[in-house]
DNA sequence: CGCATTTTGAACCGATCAATACAAAACTCG
DNA sequence: CGAGTTTTGTATTGATCGGTTCAAAATGCG
């Protein structure tokens, strides 16, 4: 029929994620995607409409890939409050240290902040992966409140909301030059407020 | 001696400031701060440097504004625990309500996030700021545990740490599209932890 | 092989970016 | 009033922005 596509589109949204989430959706140059994709200016607006509609394709695997590691976390069969705990305890290693995503802080964030304001398709995407998050972890939290792990005089999906907004509060603060120590602190802070 | 300028140049930060605020620092052009400030090109190149500088300007004026609200604050004769409430309600209003600064967040959290991580400078200034936020709120806690208003075996800067991290929490999780009830839900869960 | 179809690379589009050049305008002081 | 100094408006700089055009290259199918 005709020729084939030498590229692997996975894999060039991958590279395309790493580009915005190092530098932020407006500082990224559609040249910046070709040398981090690897592919031609054609390629790319051929396989992908346009700058932002890589973007949000970056971002739907983002999504994807938070989501699973989060399901992941939470069916192991531990108490509740320690599963909150780990997932707390990576946040602080992750951003404190300058291996791994260091420095990039959370892709989520770092879009809420930039675009939720300005583009509504994306601030759509955003709600409903937050209302998906508050949904798992609403969960999780009740099922601990069974098992006599956490309080059942308080709302699970209230306190959901509270250890989501903690892991943001992390983020955030660990871009304005909170150490590791101080970081530790909020985490089981917030852990005792369960 | 020679021709006197006709503008203000306070009002000008000011006006930049909006600009920035509303929009970040990159898209936000010069032509849009000319918009904003009413001043020509020239008079803005000619007063401040740069972009970036006018930007360090604005960051600059905007801490010392917060800074002083956090002060007034801070230095009423209330149990800290009231006066810590009082901070959070204010940002859970400031931040559900279209009104106000409603849709624009913070511009410390705008600005960690946008450009902390590829301005040294930036970086800096951000990072003095909250060690100053910090040092405040810790001794205004301390003075709470003086009064037996907040628990003594806690640590008070700890704790410093916490409220300043739920404030950011608050905000990112109110771009994510949580709602007013939510966002209360995370200042009560939060005040309780103290 | 050769036709149909798709991908690919490179040149190119107008628009806009931050920043500058420069001369006319405006003011103070003698 | 006029010399000296600064501000201001306008035009313009080269670079880069996101996106398009188009022909050459590459494949599958007959």
């Amino acid at each position: 029929m005709a020729r084939p596509r030498k590229f692997d589109e996975e894999r060039a949204v991958d590279a395309a994620l790493e580009a915005f989430w190092t530098a932020g959706y407006e500082a990224t140059s559609t040249q910046d995607l070709c040398d981090a994709t690897g592919l031609g200016r054609s390629s790319i607006y051929n396989t992908f409409r346009s700058k932002h509609d890589l973007f949000r394709r970056a971002l739907a695997r983002y999504m994807e890939r938070k989501a699973e590691e989060l399901a992941e976390l939470l069916e192991q069969d531990l108490p509740v409050r320690e599963k909150i705990g780990t997932l707390l305890d990576r946040i602080v290693a992750e951003e404190s240290g300058a291996a791994g995503d260091g420095g990039r802080g959370c892709f989520f964030v770092n879009t809420a902040v930039e675009l939720a304001a300005r583009d509504a398709e994306v601030a759509g995407a955003l709600e409903r992966d937050h209302a998906r998050r508050l949904d798992v972890l609403t969960a999780a939290i009740e099922a601990g409140q069974r098992d006599g792990d956490i309080d059942r005089a308080k709302d699970a999906r209230t306190l959901a909301g509270f250890v989501i907004a903690t892991v943001g509060g992390l983020r955030v603060s660990a871009r304005a030059g909170a150490d590791a120590a101080a970081l530790e602190g909020v985490a089981r802070t917030a852990l005792a407020a369960l």
